[in-house]
RNA sequence: GGCCCUAUCGUCUAGUGGCUAGGACACAUGGUUCUCAUCCAUGCAACCGGGGUUCGAUUCCCCGUAGGGCUACCA
């Protein structure tokens, strides 16, 4: 005999390949991930593709691509094998068909023939008396002959659990504690479906047996069917894993995150160009935190402070704003490179800035954007001068005439610098200086009003309301696409 | 309807049988400033209700209430 050794843990991420990696999913998956990495343990992942309508073509990739950007390495999967292979339901459908067997065998489970016109109109029946949906259990009055006859005419067929009457069943989940179900609120649920494919009550519990999972996270919407996930176990005479029910994502509303009130897809968030590492530390924080006011969590820090003891068991309410707060944190501290690699696949292409000059754009507006995208919005001025109205120019009460006076005195400045002077410093030093020893260009008032000066300048540079302030701009665009901007600003106001 | 879960600022949350109930986001105001943003300072804002238990409950218990989840040959 083998010493028993302390427990590996395997948790595992299972996906149905429905469509995109939902966020929530992306959270259970983080939150499964830090369980088992944290204790050296092994991270599975599974595609639970047991249901042939809802499958979608390109699922699967999206459920890698959402995974990896995000740092969640599996140790065993569909695309990488595994000592459990094969990883994906759909090919595993003979272990199902044996297990259904067993159940048979053992009079745990039983054959039902009734089709679904007939349960549906079972269920409206039993709605309309105001009595709970259950399967009546008919078939399972049927006689050993009537079965044999109806499996020899090939009728079809599912393969429904026993539920024994009045038992108490207690689950043992990590973060909610002990929740007790009655027996007698359980259908007899359906295991083994008309197509051969099982559903994903038996498929969960074969599967996590057959892959030594040690410890079952999902969320709260599986609590319900705990306790037959119990039962199962108790048929087949396996240990149960360890549960962890984990609380809901939730919409404004409150209610279970969904499409339609916002991006819910990882992808979309990627293609907006939020940060990974953002993403994660956010959702790490959803239902977690380590009780220190420390918010900036890197993957590394979660691995070491992360505590299924300590995940809340209220949902929480996915917050947009936090997460650009989250991302403004990490955009800040990207070096250099990072942020030009990261930034590239949002800039235009209609202008050729060197490295130095497109670091330089992106760390000015990087401050200014919530995310990638954004960055990639705000820098267009940069690359091509937009079509603004002459109105924008007007700083206060200054005329047509004082603007242009204004923008002369810039432009004068500006063609005075050497090239080799033409640096933002620079700049706003001899731009502030002469501006000091000018005549107020609104006559009349005590107060120079810099406004006068800097803001046609800017305008005429940028064609925008808000920007970055004109000395950084000016040197990034160069003299004599400075010089230029601001005579086609004079021109427009002619 | 039935079963189950949950309950601290608008949001994410800390926390305790006795505290001015703490932090972050958002918001507001002020400072810096040509604008926007950043940054700094300040402010606004919460223990769902009712009963117990207790010298004392936001905290423990019960009952309400509210919200949520499940109730498929979907996961």
């Amino acid at each position: 005999m083998v010493k028993k050794t302390k427990q590996i843990i395997r948790t595992r991420f299972a996906p149905s390949p429905t469509g995109f990696l939902h966020i929530g999913s992306l959270r259970t998956a983080l939150y499964t991930y830090l369980l088992a990495k944290q204790n050296n343990g092994q991270f599975v992942l599974r595609l639970e593709d047991t249901d042939t309508k809802r499958y979608v073509e390109g699922a699967e990739q999206a459920l890698f691509k959402g995974l990896k950007w995000a740092g969640l390495q599996h140790d065993e999967g569909p695309d990488i094998g595994g000592p459990y292979k094969p990883y994906k339901q759909s090919e595993r459908l003979d272990i199902y068909k044996k297990y259904a067997q067993e159940l048979l065998d053992k009079d745990k489970a039983y054959y039902c023939f009734c089709d679904e016109p007939t349960l549906e109109a079972m269920r409206q029946e039993q709605t309309a008396k105001k009595q709970a949906p259950k399967y009546d259990g008919r078939c399972l009055k049927l006689s050993k002959d009537e079965v044999a006859q109806k499996l020899a005419k090939q009728e079809p067929h599912t393969i429904r659990m026993k539920i024994p009457a009045g038992r108490v069943i207690e689950i043992n989940d990590l973060v909610r504690g002990n929740i007790s179900y009655n027996s007698n609120e359980l259908d007899d649920q359906i295991l083994l479906k008309a197509d051969g494919y099982p559903t994903y009550h038996l498929a969960v519990v074969a599967d996590d047996h057959e892959m030594a999972i040690t410890h079952v996270t999902r969320t709260e919407e599986w609590l319900p069917s705990t306790p037959k996930h119990i039962l199962l176990y108790e048929y087949f005479g396996w240990d149960a894993p360890q549960w962890a029910h984990l609380p809901l994502l939730l919409n404004e509303d409150r209610t279970k995150m969904s499409k339609r009130k916002g991006d819910v897809a990882v992808d979309d968030y990627i293609k907006k160009g939020y940060l990974s590492e953002a993403m994660v530390n956010y959702l790490a924080f959803l239902g977690w935190n380590p009780g220190t006011e420390k918010e900036i969590y890197s993957m590394d820090g979660l691995l070491r402070d992360f505590s299924l003891a300590k995940v809340h068991k209220a949902g929480a309410v996915f917050n947009l704003e936090k997460l650009n707060w989250y991302n403004a944190q990490y955009l800040k501290q990207l070096p250099d490179e990072k942020l030009l690699a990261a930034c590239q696949p949002y800039l235009p292409t209609t202008h050729n800035f060197n490295q130095e000059q497109l670091i330089k754009i992106l760390n000015l507006e990087k401050e200014r954007s919530a995310n990638l995208s954004a960055i990639g919005e705000n820098v267009k001025f940069f690359f091509e001068l937009p079509t603004y109205d002459k109105a924008l120019l007007k700083w206060k009460e200054m005329t047509d005439e004082k603007i242009k006076e204004s923008l002369a005195v810039s432009k004068k400045l500006l063609a005075e610098i050497s090239d080799e002077n033409f640096t933002a410093e620079n700049i706003k030093s001899i731009l502030m200086s002469e501006a000091e020893k000018m005549p107020s260009l609104s006559r009349g008032k005590a107060l120079r009003d810099r406004g006068e000066l800097l803001w046609p300048l800017r305008v005429a540079l940028s064609g925008q309301k808000n920007s970055p302030p004109p000395f950084e701009i000016a040197e990034i665009l160069g003299k004599e696409e400075s010089v230029k901007r601001i005579v086609a600003a004079i021109e427009k106001l002619s």
